[in-house]
DNA sequence: TAATCATATCGAAGATTGTCTATTTGTCAA
DNA sequence: TTGACAAATAGACAATCTTCGATATGATTA
């Protein structure tokens, strides 16, 4: 479910970052997202797919628009997941990594 | 220091993760990791080293041996970083992301 | 219905990456 | 000092990825 290396990958793109941090607290059309970034449409697209298919954006269709967001809970899981896998001997205690397993 | 866009490429590989959980908790040398591959040296050398430059392995030479072993508390900073950057408004709270960032 | 707008998909060009073999560098032992 | 071993580097090739222009799809408006 959160694959770390489907995750690494997917955050793996200087572009992709750069979305992810304009629609990481509003949630904005392919348009609006467009014309932030000076890359072209079927460009941005393309990125948002691979967002997509790794969990990372929610995805809401209103008319003929797309309302991208991040998905910040999923992105903390799988943080979590990596410091659950990678970094087991870290001082962030049991407790600290089952928040972030399980945020709310 | 703990660039988002440095880490996850870093990160963003099978050859790499699997290396990585390999020293996560113990120190190996090259021919140690290679044995456990079903790769060549060289390829192990070359993951390794993108290991180095990103500071996610700590190196030590002994003789004609190099031991490599997983920079927990780093990755873990990069965790941190990565929450920070674009879950700001996740439920974790200040202080489970000051830990993050400064452990110990 | 026809025209327009928003987004997705296709196919191709160029760049980047992962892996290999061959070779080099550095260290230890005989 | 020579031979053997450990690790790094160089160069080549195939696979993957990013980006683009062109086009298709789907929804709204005139």
């Amino acid at each position: 479910m959160t694959d770390p290396i489907a995750f690494a990958k997917a955050i793996a793109d200087d572009t992709r970052q750069r979305i992810m941090k304009l629609c990481c607290c509003e949630r904005l059309t392919v348009t609006e997202i467009t014309a932030k970034m000076q890359l072209t449409q079927p460009t941005i697209s393309h990125h948002l797919a691979i967002l997509r298919d790794a969990g990372l954006v929610n995805i809401e269709r209103q008319g003929r628009e797309t309302y991208y967001s991040l998905n910040q809970t999923f992105l903390t899981v799988c943080c979590g997941t990596l410091m659950m896998q990678f970094a087991p001997n870290e001082h962030v205690t049991a407790t600290v990594k089952q928040e972030l397993l399980m945020p709310e």
